[in-house]
DNA sequence: CTGTTAGCGCGTTCAG
DNA sequence: CTGAACGCGCTAACAG
């Protein structure tokens, strides 16, 4: 292996000189950039990651935490898409990326993670789907030790951002959408989780959209369930005339128990999902771009982690129609 | 953060006892092993793992090297169950995993890639998708740097393993259930890629079992695209009277082909992915536990780097009927 | 059986 | 502007 001593020897300068060279540090002369540049060139230098990381602080490793959707196995979809993002936009920034899963951190206490992600020399963490429960989650980021962001939550601080589109406007969006074109009157709105901070601001979107519109509103908590919401739909869908779901894969399930008992209704989702392809007919739904989310939630733990302050950054989202054909493509 | 310094001074004996207390070596005695594990735990001493790999060259970093399927949006579930199941597996054992995709490597020559690893420590990796074309991968693998685990490929050597089920006695397992319960006679094949491996094997199988059940075959190539099967379905299917697939979402393909041409054929799939629940009609697939190939690959992967000699690996399957109702429970 | 010492590859003072 | 020297946390010979 080719070390930074090689480069150095290569170019007849001290390691010092490669070394501010490589992380573009001043107080070097042109020449001598320039004949260090060359030498890396020549000796394919690739500097260690790993004794970089041991013997700087700021080395860039950062940690991708993610609580899998297990409950419902449908949805690796989201979880796919989160991880390819952020892995992808980890390696354009030079940063290491490691990925944990939230099963792995079960049973272990504040304390215990912290010194886990230490001793990988881990200096940021990107969390996604996180809810209110997750106690010791929230001790860590309240903590403040590492820089965090927060995908899907809202809570910023000193070091802790968060990210992810405007739910509440977006349930709104598609929402209206769908009930304009319909011109439905009795809304059956199939909720996602109480305790879900997306999952409640989408709620408030209906609330006062069926307020601005003077439409009826019946919710019931699908809690993000396919067999929940199908459920819901076989028992109160026929005294409403719009299906507006919290999440895609209750859409998909309520569209097909409409299918089953035979009467039409609107329904409209939420997340983009290609699945929703395949619920049988067409339906609005909320696109969301995870991919493009998880990198920008890497960028803003670039951000934070060269100083920068914690804040809210809202991403944008489009209103779409998915069609069986348009997804096989 | 506490260090194995700390822990040597609490024990009161030297840094290097630590060392082996903590690796397991011989060479220490039960009460000074005892006071050192004292030490640690009284401290919360976690080995930092960046040290230990730049220290040692046998640190257990592995690389999980992907080629996720761009082509097709709908499948982000296999790859899925792959990373989660080598990441949990991996971090079980205590090894460094870190994700890459074929992407990142795009356009780098093989003598970049080794760098690209070594820069990072890796010794050993595990390749996912790797086909008949990927000149580069294939020159990685035979220069037998790192210690590799193949998935789904048909290669093994010195410090080489290849793991994966046995597809041709999948495809005609399921096959044969298939035509058995229909009596059918006619087969219309719609095959993987003509560079698959597992395409070309699961080929192979049908092959066998048409000639062992005198049926008569044809065969065309969907590529692994639900659309093209779809398409040879519409051109194919009406004069003969089952069709095998050699992929669930070409399965997938040719059911809702069939059901928008209004007629009946029986169909089987290859893969058990939960999509299949949503192709309108119950199939026949082949179930393969993707999370347990990965996480087998793992432990095979563990195994070469202590010293084992490569091998070829067969995982078993299943074969299922999926149902819709079976996988939203 | 235990402690001392020398690196791993790199970042970072601090003299020159 | 440059280079020698030290240390990050740990492993691995080598002495004692």
């Amino acid at each position: 292996m080719v070390s930074i001593k090689d480069v150095a020897r290569r170019s007849g300068v001290a390691i010092s000189t490669v070394s501010k060279v490589l992380n573009g540090y001043p107080g070097v002369s042109e020449k001598t950039k320039k004949k260090v540049k060359e030498a890396i060139e020549e000796l394919h230098f690739v500097p260690n990651s790993i004794a970089a990381a041991l013997s700087s602080k700021q080395a860039g490793r950062i940690a991708l935490l993610m609580n899998l959707n297990t409950q419902t196995k449908a949805i690796d979809e989201i979880d796919m898409q989160y991880m390819a993002g952020a892995i992808q936009k980890a390696q354009e920034m030079k940063l290491d990326l490691i990925t944990v899963f939230f099963s792995m951190l079960k049973g272990k206490s504040v304390a215990e993670i912290i010194r886990y992600f230490q001793a990988q020399s881990i200096e940021g963490i990107i969390v996604y789907g996180m809810s209110g429960n997750d106690r010791v989650l929230w001790e860590l980021v309240e903590r403040g030790v590492f820089k965090m962001v927060l995908v899907d939550v809202s809570y910023h601080a000193e070091n802790v951002s968060c990210i992810g589109i405007n739910h509440r406007q977006a349930q709104i969006d598609v929402a209206r959408k769908t009930i304009l074109e319909n011109r439905s009157k009795k809304i059956l709105y199939i909720a996602g989780k109480k305790n879900s901070y997306p999952g409640a601001e989408r709620l408030r979107g209906i609330e006062e959209l069926a307020e601005e519109l003077s439409c009826k509103l019946f919710v019931r908590y699908g809690d993000f369930s396919e067999l929940k919401a199908r459920n819901l739909t076989f028992q109160y869908a026929k005294s409403r005339d719009v299906i507006v779901c919290g999440s895609d894969l209750m859409a998909i399930g309520a569209m097909r128990a409409l299918i089953e008992m035979d009467i039409f209704r609107p329904v409209c989702g939420f997340d983009g999902l290609v699945l929703m392809g395949y619920a049988g007919k067409q339906m609005n739904t909320v696109q969301q771009n995870f991919a493009g989310i998880s990198a920008a939630a890497v960028e803003e733990l670039q951000y934070l982690l060269q100083g920068g302050e914690g804040r809210e950054v809202i991403l944008p989202h489009t209103i779409v129609r998915m069609k069986y054909l348009d997804i096989i493509a």
